[in-house]
DNA sequence: TTGTATGCGTTATCAA
DNA sequence: TTGATAACGCATACAA
């Protein structure tokens, strides 16, 4: 079958321990090292990975712990990128990726994950600011990277967006065009990112010295909650709205149209995430473009990182966003 | 740290060699079974993963390969419905899933699977008549479960629909309805499921006596290909299109529509796959539903039963699809 | 039915 | 710089 480090030691003359050295990157002289590196490359030798988990403790193996309905994971683009970003940052690193999705309880998964060994650390997305299955992983011993956080938590490593300083940054766009009425079309409550981003937009209003009173309506990150959002914030008289997602804002564009109102000649509109089809509507949507796949790639290395120096402290990482200013707030005449 | 089998040994008094016979299920009193399960749920002890593979040959870690553009990956609801299922199936037995990727070449991929040992077997999709990185699975000693297959190909183990089958159905049904010149806009050529489809149209038009020179428009699954076809089988005086699936059968709706063509009246029209948008449609679309993620799941216990039993020879698994009757096939008066 | 002893293929600790 | 040798935690053939 497979070759072993004795079968190996016997074709090259030297010890089994020498041999692995070489593997590790141990004290060798240069001369035997190249005769054994020779011998590797004859034989195209690969180490049992069990063997060395069981004696190294470490298995190269990382879990991927995204425990959501299945109908959101796929068919949101966002947690796709993330896979994506995080299978190519491991790939890199030859580390393998053990997947968890939602099919089982967060009870269960926990315990198949504890139980399964194995896994050196695992990632996992944190986008409610409570979650069980999260706070079992953190309890545990099982090094552990969350894609999202909570902001009362000190302790977790973690790989984010700043969502309140990109919310910010939009409504900020808006005050910085003239709209002073300015509504917000809510992400869902309790999770992080709804949360941030309404943060964001009333810390930006609040140092403009604008009111935001009447003009916050609870949205769901969805379509529907868009066009919902539309007569509400009409009737308050704004001026402008940033909706807390893309989709949100598509749905309140098409509500915004539908009542006749002009965009952004009498409400500007705006966006978060950039999705694909952000660029491709009438008007084209200013928006916040976070790099989603950079996210996963990201938590990939933050986790690699702590596994590599697991007394370095927890790493807190805010990604940046970019402002994409398209048409939804700059295309009319409004102010000019 | 971790509890291991000589701690439970010392706790309950038997010898670790009991222990692992209880847990592994081999000849033990029930007396002495029963005082050691008790420890066993007392301390929540698990076996460590690493040890009981090296000393076993056997990991409980199948390997899944998804090697393809990461937006067709995640654009095509195909694929995570695959995702899903096989998740499903593996979870409940207790299987890890380690997953590859299209983030690395064919060749770099399949090294990577080799080198990391530790999967028992892999799925993997198999979409195209040639494909190297499946070829070298095959050809591995990685007992391995395709999901598509090759049809000339006799000893890989599979699990696919039986498109022919399928397309034949779809086919009768029109021919049945009365339709005589029936046009295929097919797949993607090279791609199993287009070739399939097409000899499954072809046979079933053969049967009926029906001839099909010039009914036939190569496609690619897309949208762009059903508008594309429509025109040439208008020319060859159709009055029924069957398209190699539904995306590609609503960019051939879209074309009649726009051609003035009725739909059934004058021609009509069929997909393959019954994706969410097809009874939304207008007309609904007639189509063939297959359940994605039963295909998943499928191969996961067709791995997980030629691991258990290697030389039982190689399971070919042809799922059943279900003929979606809608408007664009009946909703017309025509032939009434 | 149970216990003893050995092996699985590495890594890591000692001496040399 | 190298080579013995002892873990690592479990499964299993062999004895009892």
């Amino acid at each position: 079958m497979s070759l072993t480090l004795d079968d190996l030691a016997s074709l090259s003359g030297v010890s089994r321990a020498t041999i692995s050295r070489v593997l590790n990157g141990g004290p060798v002289a240069e001369a035997t090292r190249q005769k054994v590196l020779a011998v590797l490359a004859e034989t195209g030798y690969s180490p049992n990975r069990a063997a060395r988990t069981l004696a190294s403790g470490r298995s190269g193996v990382v879990g991927v712990v995204m425990h959501l309905e299945p109908a959101l994971l796929f068919g949101d683009p966002y947690f796709s990128g993330l896979l994506q970003g995080m299978s190519d940052a491991l790939a890199e690193r030859a580390t393998g990726m053990m997947l968890w999705l939602g099919n089982r309880s967060k009870q269960e998964t926990l315990q198949d994950i504890e139980r399964i060994g194995l896994v050196d650390g695992v990632i996992v997305t944190a986008h409610w600011q409570d979650d069980a299955l999260v706070d079992g992983l953190l309890a545990s011993r099982i090094p552990t990277v969350l894609i999202g956080h909570r902001r009362e938590d000190r302790t977790a490593s973690y790989v984010d967006v700043d969502n309140v300083a990109a919310a910010a940054m939009v409504t900020r766009h808006l005050i910085d065009l003239g709209r002073r009425r300015i509504g917000h079309i809510s992400g869902l409550a309790g999770s992080v990112a709804g949360e941030d981003r309404l943060t964001g937009y009333t810390q930006a209003m609040a140092a403009a010295g604008l009111p935001t009173d009447a003009l916050v309506v609870r949205g769901d990150f969805n379509p529907a909650a868009g066009r919902a959002g539309v007569p509400p914030l009409l009737e308050a008289g704004v001026d402008a709205i940033f909706c807390a997602n893309d989709a949100t804002a598509s749905g309140a564009l098409a509500a915004l149209v539908e009542a006749g109102v002009a965009v952004p000649d009498d409400v500007a509109l705006a966006g978060f995430d950039d999705l694909d089809f952000a660029a491709g509507l009438t008007p084209p949507l200013t928006t916040i473009r976070q790099s989603v796949a950079a996210q996963g790639a990201e938590a990939a290395r933050v986790l690699l990182d702590l596994l590599e120096d697991p007394d370095g402290g927890p790493r807190r990482i805010l990604l940046p966003t970019e402002l994409i200013i398209r048409q939804s707030t700059t295309g009319g005449t409004h102010g000019a």
